[in-house]
DNA sequence: AGCACGCCGACT
DNA sequence: GTCGGCGTGCTC
């Protein structure tokens, strides 16, 4: 399979030639010879490489991280390869030399393969690829700015004009005097009026600021050393102290300890005693220490699937489909285990950092201070820091998101995907719109070491590529099924109640009469239990009772969602597409009328509501509301493990691998939300996220059950999730996607097209429509407005290419498609888009 | 991305 | 005539 993709995908900018030369192995070692080096420069529209001279006391080997001159400014770059002779006729004092190495003997062993097939793949630059790599930081750039003279500090100036005044204003009032010519531009509309008239006046300077790049950070260690002088006793307490800590010490962790300062140690510095020195401490996120933690005995199912991923050698690929509770992250621990015994590397991925606290700790636990998490809420030192960590080689665990794919791990022996059906894994924005999945099997390949993909849901690309019997792929796939949960536990029966029902008996609550019983029990019970909402916020809309009206977000296409806050803090109305934000109107913007109903049930509606029906039942929001901060998910889950809280009322976020063995009761408000939208994977998002949420029911050691209420208690995917029967749903759903050619059998590229203009944005669209009607082989579907036309102002139009999966379709060349856009429209590329609407 | 260069319309 | 808007192209 693999091996086509290369095939069909070398007609593009073809970069693989470029990256060809060995960077990793066979560095040149006689580099006097090479003069000169060619480097992938970090700017849009670059792709071509270009060639700076060697400085002299610098030596500088392909795959390092530099920064070199680029026009005007400063720029990030990647060392490609070494050359003797400048190989294009330019003059010779136009070329530049290297500013300097940023980061050396980054990229492994392969990883230039990876990076150029991903590249390729998705139709993306090189340097876009390496920029997601990349932990932020790396790739700097310098940064036009301007500060106030001392001049223009001082002066009450003369009479200006109108936008020099403003933006004279602007920089008086900011304590330095000095911002970025990017914020004044955003500022100040036509700034270079004005700045031009402050340069000239002298009240203002520009300057160009150096690239800003992340640093080790270093703290002073102090050491013991052997001889022992004339000591006061003073300085014999706090030698004594640091010998009892072996020796070496962070010199802030002594002074606190003895309560001295540093002018003590100072003086032991000056008797020889000891030396204090600058050292790199690595920045990592605090996690709490947790206890360590024994290998738990296994239970057949297993101990087989442990046995068959023990005894896999090279690239290979297993699918352990698990059901909900069946001990997939045991397994992994296991599997792991062994490894770094061995010296080598594992890398786990998982869909979000909501799961991962959990997930961390057990890992934690068992592996102690091997484990790193690496995702993008960490500060940028801490990214920094854990990806410099990696290169040093230390057999490892990292943890983390999608990105965390390109971890720069030397001695890779295992790569798990848990969840690996969650859609979290695709990227669609910005460039490139990779699948961690499909990079991992990329990635698998090239270091030759086995792939997991973990799941009780998987996806049915996976499915499919495991279930069918080929005779002697490559690389062989396993496939391994836990199907029951540790314990010998049942998975939780799960009723589903007719909502259509509960109106015609007279119940207009959105909480059914048996989940209002469950959740009364719950609380006599003294159980805890989740209850599932599609959405976040209060409520989804806002209408007028008197004319209709709809409260929408200016900027798109949607209504506006209410947030309910505090008491006596200003409700306040939010797009959850451009995040903009309101108060809420006293009365309708159309009519006047002071009737305003809200419509839909939020997140924080059903809590609201929750708190009306049953006052005593504690309860705790968990969305992407009330995680927003660092660390709220571990505090909220931390608590409602506590005991703190009865009910977790959440979103999505509740699906995702969450392993709470109190939870006994799981309710799902309304299924309906999930069916009934308008793209091909609906049916799969919504049995896969149903079955999970019901999946965290009963994972300890009381039973549990799930009641579920929906509009269409008929609907086949509400049958599957009450059967616990993925086999059903897959086969009749792969029947539909066959009969329609939707992946896995067919493929889809799927091209948004956007633009501030309404009306060229369409043009554009119908245009580049048109000229993809050349291709016999492909399927245009479209062009079409995305379901939402305009998001944050912008136009949004889609045309989708759909072809075999199995043959190779003269695709269009993609630049020249490129070209049929004007300026202002910009087109992105989605190869095997999730999200199409 | 910046920043030059160069082309057009509204002013002295 | 010139100033100053903005579209186009280059950066080793």
């Amino acid at each position: 399979m693999s091996k086509n993709i290369e095939i069909m995908y070398s007609n593009g900018v073809n970069l693989s030639s470029v990256v060809a030369a060995e960077p990793t192995g066979g560095y040149q070692t006689e580099t006097s010879q090479n003069q000169w080096i060619e480097v992938l420069v970090d700017c849009p529209g670059c792709s071509d490489l270009f060639i700076y001279r060697l400085p002299a006391q610098l030596e500088i080997k392909p795959g390092d991280i530099l920064s070199v001159p680029f026009g005007t400014q400063q720029v990030g770059a990647v060392a490609i390869r070494l050359l003797a002779q400048p190989n294009i006729d330019i003059p010779l004092d136009k070329i530049r030399e290297v500013e300097d190495v940023v980061s050396r003997g980054f990229f492994p062993p392969h990883y230039w393969e990876l990076l150029n097939r991903v590249a390729a793949y998705y139709y993306t630059p090189l340097m876009q690829v390496i920029r997601v790599a990349l932990p932020p930081g790396l790739l700097g750039r310098s940064q036009r700015r301007l500060r106030l003279t001392s001049w223009g500090k001082a002066e009450i100036p003369p009479i200006l004009n109108p936008t020099a005044q403003k933006i004279l204003e602007l920089l008086q009032k900011q304590a330095s005097g000095d911002y970025s010519y990017y914020y004044i531009q955003q500022k100040v509309k036509a700034a270079y009026r004005g700045t031009r008239e402050l340069l000239r006046l002298g009240l203002v300077e520009s300057y160009l600021e150096p690239p800003r790049l992340t640093q080790p950070k270093l703290q002073k260690a102090v050491t013991l050393l052997d001889n022992e002088g004339d000591l006061t006793p003073r300085q014999k307490e706090i030698v004594e102290v640091l010998r009892r800590r072996g020796g070496e010490l962070w010199q802030s962790e002594l002074l606190q300890i003895c309560s001295t300062s540093t002018s003590t140690l100072k003086a032991l510095v000056e008797k020889g005693c000891i030396v204090i020195e600058e050292r790199e401490i690595l920045r990592r996120e605090q996690n709490p220490l947790v206890a360590g933690d024994q290998a738990k005995s296994l239970t057949l199912a297993q101990s087989q699937a442990l046995a068959t991923i023990q005894s896999l050698q090279g690239f290979t690929q297993v699918l352990l489909h698990g059901v909900t509770g069946s001990g997939k992250t045991e397994v992994y621990l296991q599997a792991i285990a062994p490894l770094l015994q061995q010296g080598k590397s594992a890398l786990v991925l998982v869909p979000e950092i909501g799961l991962t606290p959990q997930l961390t700790d057990r890992f934690s636990a068992r592996f102690g201070k091997k484990v790193s998490v690496y995702h993008s809420a960490l500060s940028d030192g801490e990214r920094y820091d854990t990806w410099r960590q990696m290169l040093t080689g230390e057999p490892q665990v990292i943890i983390g998101t999608r990105s965390a794919i390109f971890a720069p791990l030397p001695n890779l022996g295992l790569i798990i995907l848990d969840e690996e059906h969650d859609s979290s894994f695709k990227q669609d924005t910005p460039i490139p719109t990779y699948h961690a999945r499909s990079v991992a099997q990329w990635r698998a390949e090239l270091e030759n070491c086995p792939l997991i993909l973990g799941s009780a849901t998987p996806s049915l690309e996976s499915w499919i590529s495991f279930s069918t019997s080929e005779t002697n792929p490559i690389p062989p796939t396993y496939y391994l099924s836990l199907p029951e949960r540790i314990n010998s536990r049942p998975l939780p029966p799960v009723e589903i109640i007719d909502m259509r029902q509960e109106l015609q008996a007279g119940n207009r609550s959105i909480f059914s009469r048996p989940l209002q019983t469950a959740l009364q029990e719950l609380q006599d019970k003294k159980q805890q239990g989740i209850l599932f909402i599609h959405r976040r916020g209060h409520s989804t809309f806002v209408s007028c009772r008197s004319c209709g009206y709809v409260l929408e977000c200016p900027h798109c296409d949607v209504s506006l969602a209410y947030h309910h806050s505090e008491e006596g803090a200003p409700q306040l109305l939010r797009c959850h597409y451009c995040n903009y934000g309101r108060s809420h109107p006293q009365n309708c913007p159309e009519c006047g009328s002071p009737y305003l109903k809200f419509f839909g049930s939020g997140t924080q509606r059903v809590a609201q509501e929750l708190n009306r029906q049953f006052p005593n039942l504690r309860l705790i929001r968990f969305d992407s509301d009330t995680t927003r901060t660092k660390g709220a998910h571990r505090t909220l889950l931390t608590q409602f493990a506590n005991g703190e809280a009865d009910l977790l009322v959440g979103t999505q976020m509740l699906t995702k691998g969450l392993d709470l063995p109190q939870v006994t009761l799981v309710g799902v408000v309304a299924a309906d939300g999930l069916l009934h939208l308008s793209d091909y994977r609906a049916s799969e998002r919504a049995f896969q996220t149903l079955t999970q949420v019901a999946g965290r029911a009963g994972r300890g050691e009381d039973p549990g059950r799930v009641i579920m209420q929906t509009y269409t208690p008929e609907h086949p995917v509400i049958e599957a999730v009450q059967k616990h029967d993925y086999q059903s749903f897959s086969t009749g759903e792969l029947e539909q996607r066959q009969a329609l050619n939707y992946p896995p059998y067919g493929r889809l590229i799927l091209l948004r097209i956007s633009s501030l203009d309404p009306i060229q944005v369409q043009n554009t669209a119908q245009i580049i429509a048109t000229s993809l009607n050349r291709f016999a082989d492909l399927e245009i579907l479209g062009p079409a407005p995305a379901s939402i036309l305009r998001v944050a102002n912008r136009y949004r139009w889609q045309i989708l290419i759909k072809f075999p999966a199995d043959a190779l379709p003269n695709l269009p060349n993609w630049e020249e498609i490129r070209e049929l856009c004007p300026a202002s429209v910009s087109l992105t590329i989605d190869v095997d888009p999730i999200n199409i609407m």
